[in-house]
DNA sequence: TTGATCGATTTTTTT
DNA sequence: AATCGATCAA
């Protein structure tokens, strides 16, 4: 059943539509329920409405839940992400920006293997300037819509970054010389494709009759010129989003967008969701007491009919081993009581799933990562890709360069870069470079050798991929080129886990009808749908992987300083705001339980220090927290841990103060272990295994 | 050209 | 702690 304003969201359809909707207030119902409603009612075909998302997850959901109701009709949506309809767009008009159809998405990895080799080029220092800078920027003029000829000095001067808008533009015309696209390409090239071919754009807008935008506060300048095109005739345009779920500034998103919406389209109806299905009602009051100290944002009110539930609890541990170790020991408590797979821990970032990673492990506890390294990203995934990019296309520099030592053909980095400036010169690409120095006796001796199987290699797998499918071509490249030998040599865990994925791979490719499938599936569809998905499993994953997700049991870990809100954020204007709203992101992903924990001390770069408390600890409601405190350490929350702590201290000194401390084993609460070196009195010399010698007073330590 | 070694640098977050 | 890049000997 929907409620009243999500009926009315579901079935209004006078023009634009921005519905406002909070975190767990039923958003991706109301867009399915609403495009089922489109074409029940006859308002608008399937292949007449457009659904865009931002993951490809999301995507798939909704076509899922579609297609439930309504059966196959709904394949004919185009729903997808705003990467993958703009792919889909673009491949239907390459000429009109002067690309051909068959163009390849690079990934951030070879974006950046470019961008390198430009700024060496331009000798610029790259110990000063790193080349990922450079990418960053670039990227985040084409967030907004900005082509290196349109950028103007403002645009570029204050970052710093020498030659940057030089840099840009070679950037782009390698990329059109290699007939390939970045992300941000993707959507750029479609505002190009609609700014000199009118008659396209208008074929889409009369097309699009309705168009559904999830996550709208996500989007970015270029990705709302998109919109604000595509809907401009019909205006059919229902946009979802929430100001406090931005937290994808970073990525170019513009919380402005949700803003200007009214402004952009007259008479748009505005309809709030404010009723939370999700969370119990103590979870919903610490996610909007925390959210309130932000500034820039809409002021509203979630509510809920659901119980107050259980308390939030605030657990401290000494350090991020016995953090990821004892909540690995709750879990384990709650283990028979509690699907796991309903349980997640929820970080701010990537390298803290390791310790947990760990802990489970030691626990022997199942869990997955989510969102972690990806599939298709894994070094040895990679690679064969790249042969497969060759074979599609022998004009893939890029990939080609991947691969032209790999395994190793004693193809150095000399002769490399000789090659690539012999293929600048002369405007040719590197694969026909060697096949010319080959013959004009330029490559030569062991060299030539080496390369002459190289290219004979490719021209072969080449021939095989016309009459042999896809699996059987790969098997081919792993066996011919020796790259699985090379990987089977190496004799260790890690290489044989890479055999192993390459094996996963060759199965994954009997869906794919041709080389050309795969290579466009596999640029944009991040992960693999994994199977583990049905298993019960703990989930752990950055918040951001965990948008518009939910768990019965959540624990957001690591609340310290510099970590949580981020060192970065703290610096940034803006900044915090945008941590907080990750914070309540990730608040919000609880439906019944939530945990909230830091250490008191963490290992960083290697270094065991310090680390403070989380602001936003200080912003949770005090009345319905349940502090606790691991029973190692001292912790400042709870008087009650105080006590027993010294019930400990008392129980110590009676037993133990006249054994003597020398040359013993203890434990601090703030240092954690140690051996006593020196007695002075009161005051103890220990050496502590991590923070090295200090001095401490006799009554803060534990024999152990 | 390769592999070893040293030292610098790193940690947001992702389509 | 772990990875990446620069440097150098073989």
């Amino acid at each position: 059943m929907l409620n009243k304003e999500q009926q009315e969201a579901v079935e209004y359809l006078d023009g634009p539509l921005l519905i406002l909707a909070g975190a767990g207030t039923g958003k991706t119902r109301v867009l399915t329920s609403r495009i089922i409603h489109l074409i029940n009612s006859f308002e608008a075909e399937a292949h007449q409405i457009l659904a865009v998302t931002f993951t490809n997850k999301a995507a798939f959901e909704m076509k899922h839940r579609i297609e439930n109701q309504i059966g196959d009709g709904a394949k004919n949506i185009w729903s997808g992400t705003f990467h993958s309809i703009a792919s889909r767009i673009l491949k239907r008009h390459p000429e009109i920006v002067g690309i051909n159809s068959d163009f390849t998405i690079i990934d951030g990895d070879d974006a950046l293997r470019l961008i390198k080799q430009i700024i060496n080029e331009l000798e610029i220092d790259v110990k000063n300037y790193p080349a990922k800078n450079y990418l960053y920027q670039i990227q985040r003029f084409k967030d907004k819509g900005l082509k290196p000829e349109k950028l103007n000095s403002k645009d570029f001067h204050h970052h710093n970054l020498p030659k940057l808008a030089q840099i840009y533009q070679i950037y782009q015309s390698r990329l059109k010389n290699l007939n390939a696209v970045d992300f941000g390409d993707l959507l750029l090239y479609n505002l190009e494709v609609f700014e000199k071919s009118p008659d396209v754009l208008e074929y889409y807008q009369n097309k699009f009759q309705h168009i559904l935008v999830d996550e709208y506060q996500d989007t970015n300048n270029c990705q709302y010129q998109w919109l604000l095109k595509l809907a401009s005739k019909y205006k059919n345009i229902c946009a979802v989003g929430d100001d406090d779920q931005s937290i994808y500034s970073w990525r170019g998103a513009e919380i402005k967008n949700i803003l200007r919406f009214e402004k952009d389209f007259q008479n748009t109806k505005i309809i709030r969701l404010e009723q939370n299905y999700r969370c119990t009602s103590n979870i919903l009051k610490c996610a909007s007491h925390v959210i309130k100290n932000n500034n820039q944002r809409h002021d509203k009110t979630l509510w809920s009919e659901a119980n107050e539930g259980e308390k939030i609890k605030l657990i401290s541990f000494f350090d991020e081993r016995s953090e990821s170790q004892e909540i690995a020991q709750i879990i384990d408590d709650l283990q028979g009581k509690i699907k796991l797979s309903e349980i997640a821990i929820l970080v701010r970032a990537g390298y803290q799933t390791r310790a947990f990673e760990e802990a489970f492990i030691a626990n022997s506890l199942p869990y997955r990562i989510i969102g972690g390294l990806r599939f298709f990203e894994r070094r040895e995934i990679k690679d064969v890709i790249a042969y497969l990019r060759v074979i599609f296309n022998e004009s893939d520099d890029l990939a080609l360069q991947r691969i032209i030592n790999l395994p190793k053909r004693g193809i150095g980095n000399a002769t490399i870069t000789k090659l690539l400036s012999q293929g600048a010169n002369t405007n040719s690409s590197l694969f026909l470079t060697v096949k010319r120095g080959i013959n004009n006796g330029s490559i030569k001796g062991k060299m030539k050798e080496a390369l002459t199987k190289f290219i004979n290699d490719i021209e072969n797998f080449k021939e095989f991929s016309r009459q042999n499918k896809l699996d059987e071509l790969v098997k081919n490249i792993l066996n011919d080129t020796g790259y699985l030998q090379m990987w089977k040599n190496e004799n260790t865990p890690d290489a044989a886990s890479r055999v192993e994925n390459l094996k996963e791979f060759i199965s994954s490719l009997e869906d794919f009808a041709s080389l050309a499938d795969f290579l466009d599936h596999v640029s944009l569809v991040t992960n693999t749908e994994n199977e583990t998905l049905n298993k019960d499993m703990v989930n752990i994953m950055t918040i951001h992987s965990a948008k518009g997700l939910e768990f019965d049991t959540v624990f957001i870990v690591g609340l310290e300083e510099g970590i949580f809100p981020s060192s970065r954020s703290i610096e940034e204007r803006d900044g915090l705001e945008e941590e907080r709203r990750l914070f309540y992101v990730a608040i919000t992903r609880a439906k019944k339980n939530l945990y909230l924990t830091h250490a008191q001390n963490r290992v960083v770069f290697g270094n065991f220090q310090a680390s403070l408390a989380s602001r936003f600890l200080s912003e949770l409601p005090q009345d319905i927290l349940d502090v606790k405190s691991s029973d190692n350490f001292y912790n400042s929350y709870d008087s009650f841990s105080m006590k027993k702590k010294s019930d400990n201290f008392s129980y110590q000194s009676k037993e133990k103060s006249k054994s003597g401390f020398l040359n013993k084993r203890i434990f601090h609460q703030k240092f954690g272990y140690g051996k006593v070196v020196e007695i002075n009195g009161e005051k103890l010399e220990i050496i502590f295994e991590k923070t090295g010698q200090k001095t401490v007073m006799k009554n803060f330590v534990q024999l152990q």
